[in-house]
DNA sequence: ATTATTTTTGCAACAATGTCGCATTTTATA
DNA sequence: TATAAAATGCGACATTGTTGCAAAAATAAT
């Protein structure tokens, strides 16, 4: 889907700032945090414009934020299914989703109830096992 | 364990520091950010023997980190099983480790090499959901 | 198409966290 | 107890998160 269309699904004004960003995203298959996007538009986009956009594209459910042990938020484009393995590799860095991995359901100890989950694998990536 | 074995077992000299920040772990179901940690140690510990400390604790395997969406590393205390599930509660914003639930395998795309993992589960703990 | 209204942006500023050098103090070792 | 090694406190700075506000852009209304 193109950037604009994306924009209109999710019902946001269309500015070239979020075309930007979402031009990023779909061009991208790593996650991408704010820094990340701030490299590849210098001179282009604001550091609070992009923070922004990204917590609005959180909230409309846009893209998604991936849990890691490191302090920065990195965020993928929402893809299907919904729940799926993240993958960080210890080699290159980079971060992924592996929505062809089928997901496992977990019983929980009683009283806890589940509304979502965000699971990494850390290892090393097909691109860094040669 | 007392703190000062388990320093003796990870062959970490004994400080008064790393005793009050072991302690508190020990002292503590939820995992826990160098801010939790500074509060509960003000005027006792500085802000960046605290933050050492935590990096030392982690290298040396006596915590580990847990991965969550946002900016904040938090700790715990390395447990058997070493692989397990991590809980983050929505509603009060705890987060803890549940080691009583058998984690499962998952087969890895074709060059993909697992070496660790850290899957969170979001949603309300039993102390919430009363 | 033009104007009015609503949103978004850029700038500036500040808070929180991560990180490090260095002199001093503390711990471990000889 | 003296010496070598390690840890601490302080200060400083980088990075990321976050927000107010006026200017600019986008959407809605005329």
């Amino acid at each position: 889907m193109k950037a604009k269309n994306i924009l209109l699904k999710y019902n946001l004004s269309i500015t070239t700032g979020r075309l930007n960003i979402l031009e990023i995203f779909l061009n991208n298959e790593m996650a991408l945090s704010e820094k990340d996007i701030q490299d590849k538009l210098i001179g282009v986009c604001d550091r609070a414009t992009i923070y922004r956009t990204l917590k609005k594209f959180k909230d409309t459910g846009i893209v998604h934020p991936i849990a890691t042990e490191g302090m920065i938020t990195k965020y993928v484009l929402k893809k299907e299914p919904e729940e799926h393995l993240h993958f960080k590799c210890t080699d290159c860095g980079k971060i992924m989703c592996l929505p062809e991995v089928q997901m496992k359901n977990y019983e929980l100890p009683s009283g806890f109830t589940k509304k979502e989950s965000n699971f990494l694998v850390i290892g090393t990536c097909n691109n860094c096992n040669n």
